[in-house]
Parts: structure tokens; sequence; C-alpha cells
DNA sequence: AACTATTTATAAGA
DNA sequence: TTCTTATAAATAGTT
């Protein structure tokens, strides 16, 4: 649908490649929206550029709830099996609180009552870390990924750049000027993907 | 573009919508696949039918990571915004305890003693919470940098590519320096501040 | 950021 | 449902 046809394959031209980008997400989009109120559905687009820009759109609903959706249907395929293995070590959060009340019943010995507190204490921590390490799993897979990635345009780059008879790093006048400021600033710890 | 044009409103009559939205269903995915291979992007669609049953489509990457990406680009917002507002309202963690002890020395009321072990529950809930989003907004600002350098190595490498030969740009060596590895302060992300 | 020649998607019909 | 086809809509190349 314009001067010529086109193939699908990727556009070597990276202008061209560009504009054709912006087009055809804004086309996407609205087809999207279309189909929302033609049919009265929900419908969520996610867009992410080559250079790990994201575009997205949802139109019927909230993201959040067509994502949850898309969650839900495959929880079971995932992580779900992760998630109870953990949780069979605790007691369900409702029942901390029963618990507690019953310690406060007990005829009161400050030291075991105290001691049990604690022990409470740390398994209603852990009840909750379940709730949110899923959050964190979600992360650290992303930061592998991340990882994963940048390994590989690594070793491209290092083939790449013996290939033109030098061992050093190069990199183009306008990613040295990028954010000034920004890389130097936000340094994180190594450890950081260990947290649970 | 069919017959007649369409005004973009809830088709009424239940068979013509059911046969469009599955069509422009169709079409929706076909271009989604389309734009990620012309413009080498991920696309991820997802359609939610007015019955609740859910279409999805991906492209150019697995639907886990490029939902992954959404919900990591959209923790910030949901996630500081919500905490900000708990933590004012409660005491710092490490004294929870200590109250907790002190309510076991109290003489044993127990109406009085649950309802409050009640609240300090609710306020260690948030506190626990409030440690665990510092984790979460650290592993943001990680996952930042790590775009940020992959970029860099992305327009690195199409340079080396496009121009073997031609002039190139020594680089320092703080623009290799960024890996996760090899950071030393442990730099608290410029949001905490927003939580007490 | 517009334009327009063409291709592509699709609404209605078979 | 599936196919056909007239027409609307999207868009590739151009300005």
């Amino acid at each position: 649908m314009g001067r010529r046809k086109v193939e699908i394959k990727r556009i070597e031209n990276k202008s061209s490649r560009q504009v054709t980008f912006s087009k055809r997400r804004n086309g996407l989009i609205e087809k999207a929206r279309q189909l929302s109120i033609l049919c009265e559905s929900s419908v969520a687009v996610l867009v992410v550029s080559a250079s790990g820009k994201l575009y997205n759109s949802n139109a019927g609903d909230n993201m959040s709830n067509i994502i949850d959706r898309y969650d839900i249907q495959h929880a079971d395929e995932l992580e779900a099996l992760d998630l109870a293995e953990k949780t069979q070590n605790y007691l369900p959060h409702k029942e901390l609180l029963e618990i507690v009340q019953s310690k406060l019943e007990e005829p009161n010995d400050d030291n075991v009552s105290v001691d049990s507190l604690t022990s409470l204490e740390e398994q209603l921590e852990d009840a909750l870390s379940v709730t949110r390490a899923r959050k964190t799993e979600l992360m650290i897979e992303f930061v592998k990924n991340l990882e994963e990635k940048e390994k590989l345009l690594r070793e491209e780059n290092q083939v790449l750049a013996s290939q033109m008879g030098k061992t050093t790093f190069l990199v183009t006048e306008d990613a040295r000027g990028m954010s000034p400021g920004n890389s130097s600033g936000n340094k994180i710890p190594k450890t950081l993907p260990l947290l649970k």
C-alpha cells in the first residue's frame, strides 16, 4: 500500500527504517483502537524498538488488566511451581495474626514471648517476600537477558574491531556525548542481582 | 476499506461484529508481525474479546520479555507513589521491635494488646515493603544502566559495521567501566528521598 | 510534515 | 465458513 510493493524483511536503510517504524507503529495502534471500539474488546499493543525504547497503547481497558489476564492464563506454565514451593514452608499470612493473638493470651514469660514474636516476625517477612519475589524474579530474569545481550554485543564488537586491525574499543561521537553526567552518577553494587 | 465506509463505533449486529472481530484481529496480528520484521523490533498484541477470551501474539521476542519491559518501566510510578503515601504514617522498622517487646511486658489486657499488635503488624508490613522497595529501586537503576550500555554498544557496532576502515574514535576507559561488576560505591538512587 | 500513486485490508456479497 | 470483489484505508516513495 504504497508506491511500491515491499518485501517483508528488514529495511536496510536506517532512516527509512525509522520512518517506516514510526508510520506503521502509529498505524498498528490506530488499528488496535478501532478493533476495540468496533468489537467492544480490549486491546494492548507493546512495541520495543531496536534501541530498546518502549511504545505502548491500550484500548477498552487498563494496560495492567490486559496484561494481568495474559499472566493469569499463563501462570501455570511459568513459575507457579516455584512459588508454590516457597509458600509451602510458611504459614498463610492470615494465620499469623491468630498466632500472635494466642501468644498474647499465654502466660507472660518475657524471653519466650519475645523470641517467638521475633520468629513470627521473620515468618511474616518471608510471607511478604513471596509476594515481592515474583517481581524480583521478573527483574532478575530481565537483567540476565540484558546482560546476555550485552555480552553478545561486546563479542560482536570485538570481532568487528579486530577485523579493522585494532584491539581497542571504539565508540561514536554521538554515543560519547549522550546523557551527560548520567553514566557516572548511578553506580550499582555488583551484589544487587543476588537480592531476593 | 471494504464495500462501504464504516464508522468507528460498536457494531450492533452480533454476527457481523464477530466476523469483523476475527478479520481485524488477524489483520492486527499480521501488521504486528510485519512491523517487527521490517523494523527489527519486538511487538506484542493482546486482545481480550467481550466474552473474556484472550488472543495474543508476539514477534521479535518472547511475550514475557516484552511484558517484563513494560512492567519494569512502570514499576517506578506505581510503587513509588504508593509507598511514599504509606511510609509517612509509620514508625521506622527498627522501633517496631522495641515496641513489640514493651507490649509484651505490659499487663496482659487481651483486647487492647491484640488491637495494638494488629496495628503493629500492619506497620511492620509496610516497613518491610519499604525495604523491598529500595531493592526494587536499585534494580530499576541497574536495569537503566544496562539498557544505556546496550544502546551504546549497539550504536558502536553499527558504526563499526558500516564504516569498516573509515575514521573511528578511540574511547576512554570509563565508557567500558560501566559494567555491573566493577562499580565501587553503594549509591542510593535518586528516587529514594521520596521514601521516608 | 504533506502529498499521492499504489498496494493492502476488509465489508458486503456469494 | 470460506472465497470473491469492490472499495476504503494505509503507506512507500517523493517533495
